[in-house]
DNA sequence: GCTTATTTAGACAGGTCGGTCTAGCGTCAT
DNA sequence: ATGACGCTAGACCGACCTGTCTAAATAAGC
């Protein structure tokens, strides 16, 4: 049994980690298979071994590009436990992410941008969508709103809307504006009307 | 002198058709000249007598794209005197964009997502990313909301979430949620929230 | 030590890409 | 009627693409 902790990295992992380096930053068409080895230093047929082709690695590099943002949003939610700054808590991860210097959109946007409808991309942009609606629903049924599914949709077009503009205009900021943006639909669709006047007189 | 507009049309207009229809619907890098000019029903030398080569033609493209988007968001805006009704007047240029069967995103967005960072797309992007901005700055100086910017900024970042989203999701409804949290966002940073309770009680 | 798994370097094939070039064909204005 | 202009058809180029194959070196497991 091989130590992979302890051992030089395996052709497959740095593979992956190349495409994820490459494909995110020049976007996947842009780049070419031998532009990905050359970066790994690795050999092609290393590439044809590991994987079936370079669809595959799309594949991979989606899925594990999906797994790792969920786990960091996840851990960004699980360190409240008011619903109210869960949801919140979503806009602060965005944040973090945006502050990264080689923050380059949404991985899934940026793959659906330049894939065919039936594609590898295609079909793990479908997924990832459908766990940000889950997402959002979960945060959004455990609030006291009136309709948990316009809320959901609401916070949805926030997050889409913050990774859109942030790409767009190079403005990290764009995470506090969504973030604002959920507690003022928080404050005005989650307590009626009249308890918000209430607590603003 | 010929007549353009009861000849058949020309070659360089068709070219500028076909590279619409196709660059849109299945991306610039995708689409091969080969593509473009089989579609437009043209020789190939025709293109490179029309244009310098791809780019010039992605460039014209992109730049049709903006103008003739610009015409039908002002269009949408000068229906209205009422600065507020101006704002949300956007939101529903949007839905009417969203609900084309053909919609597949902002050609900008799309564009930026498949460019290299100094290439024709991304200067394209970069002005068209300017107009936005100037169109949410212009309509929110005329509010009596509190910072103008941060009013912009956040009608924006709506915009962007409505787009994304609609395209993601193919939900064109996504223009209506904009909407909605627009008009909440007015009724409460336009307003200061002693005024708005007044009303609501 | 022997076998199997992993990896290497590089040649190669078939295809598509953007772009150039030539030769020629109508149309139009002068 | 003579050019200039707009356009056509298609051969052609060099570059790049994904993917295959060979032959040999290296490592790991038993």
């Amino acid at each position: 049994m091989t130590r992979p902790e302890l051992r030089r990295r395996t052709a497959k992992q740095r593979l992956l980690q190349a495409a994820d380096d490459l494909f995110y930053t020049e976007g996947i068409h842009t780049v070419g298979i031998d532009r990905v080895i050359a970066h790994a230093g690795v050999a092609k047929g290393s590439l044809y071994y590991s994987f079936t082709g370079k669809d595959e690695l799309v594949h991979e590099y989606l899925t594990h590009r999906h797994g790792k943002w969920a786990e960091r949003v996840t851990a960004g939610i699980e360190a409240h436990t008011d619903p109210r700054a869960r949801i919140l808590a979503v806009y602060d991860v965005l944040g973090s992410l945006f502050a990264q210097p080689d923050y380059r959109g949404c991985a899934f946007m940026n793959a659906t941008a330049e894939a065919a409808p039936d594609s590898v991309e295609a079909h793990a942009a479908t997924t990832f969508r459908a766990w940000v609606h889950t997402l959002f629903l979960d945060l959004a049924t455990h609030t006291d709103a009136g309709d948990p599914n316009q809320l959901a949709e609401t916070l949805v077009l926030l997050y889409d809307g913050a990774v859109a503009t942030a790409q767009m205009d190079k403005t990290p900021e764009a995470a506090r504006t969504a973030r604002r943006t959920a507690e003022l639909i928080l404050d005005n669709v989650g307590i009626s009307h009249i308890e918000a006047v209430g607590r603003a007189l």
